[in-house]
DNA sequence: CTAGGTGCAAATTTTTTGCACATGC
DNA sequence: GCATGTGCAAAAAATTTGCACCTAG
């Protein structure tokens, strides 16, 4: 069976649980919220379907957190927040993603460098764990 | 035997390691430059070590670089570029690390959480990879 | 003697992969 | 039939940990 974007029914659902969450999920938490809607799935098809992701520029990952890779398929660059406690991921506003507008230049001439993206994470306590 | 932090021998040489590397090493890169030195080394010495470094605010983690996590003792706030192709980590002074002055704040509200402080990583390619 | 630090190897945890099979075209 | 996707389990890779020992004070 096909479906919207010429994904395996199982990928698909894969991209859409991501997709649609703002919790910047791992691999684990995809399979484990897809497995019972969809039994005959294993971890080994998340882990390569989100590969499958970062490489088609429909995800990326946010960071390792407790030893796990964080995904977002929000793809507008925005800051993350983490919480230093609860380890809660949350989106940033895209507007705060803003650095000095000759940050780019400046850094790459004294650096030596060209740089291509940023990104601003933040970190402190979420409002349930201040 | 005693050095000057009231370090073990070993905590000293693998504390001494990472302050004076610009590399941004994993544990296994401070285990190969000490095993010669110290061949009665244990990488879990090492892991052990970075951990109480981390704990006692002397080094941080600069994020998980193909699967090793990697450390930084220069504890100044200050951005770090990653070069997409060789993988480098490299320091960029912390005159950069500068947001809006009301970023802060702002987010706070809008957001509301409670902000410590933020990080920023630049990617692109390094001089060597251009 | 005690507390903390360590070697060593096993265990744990996360992620990747080989292979056979399935599915859509 | 072919290319791609997948289950399953094994493998790989990174990190942590249990335990016995050792060393400094």
């Amino acid at each position: 069976m096909q479906s919207k974007r010429n994904f395996s029914a199982k990928r698909e659902a894969i991209y859409e649980t991501l997709v649609s969450t703002d919790i910047h999920p791992s691999a684990e938490w995809v399979y484990e919220q897809l497995k019972p809607k969809m039994p005959g799935l294993s971890l080994g098809t998340v882990y390569r379907n989100l590969a499958v992701f970062k490489e088609m520029g429909l995800a990326r990952s946010v960071g390792v957190i407790n030893g796990q890779e964080r995904f977002d398929a929000k793809m507008t660059q925005h800051p993350h927040f983490i919480c230093q406690k609860c380890f809660r991921i949350i989106d940033i506003p895209k507007g705060y993603n803003v650095l000095d507008k000759n940050a780019y230049t400046m850094i790459e001439r004294e650096c030596d460098v060209e740089i291509e993206l940023h990104s601003i994470t933040f970190y402190g306590l979420c409002k349930k764990c201040c």
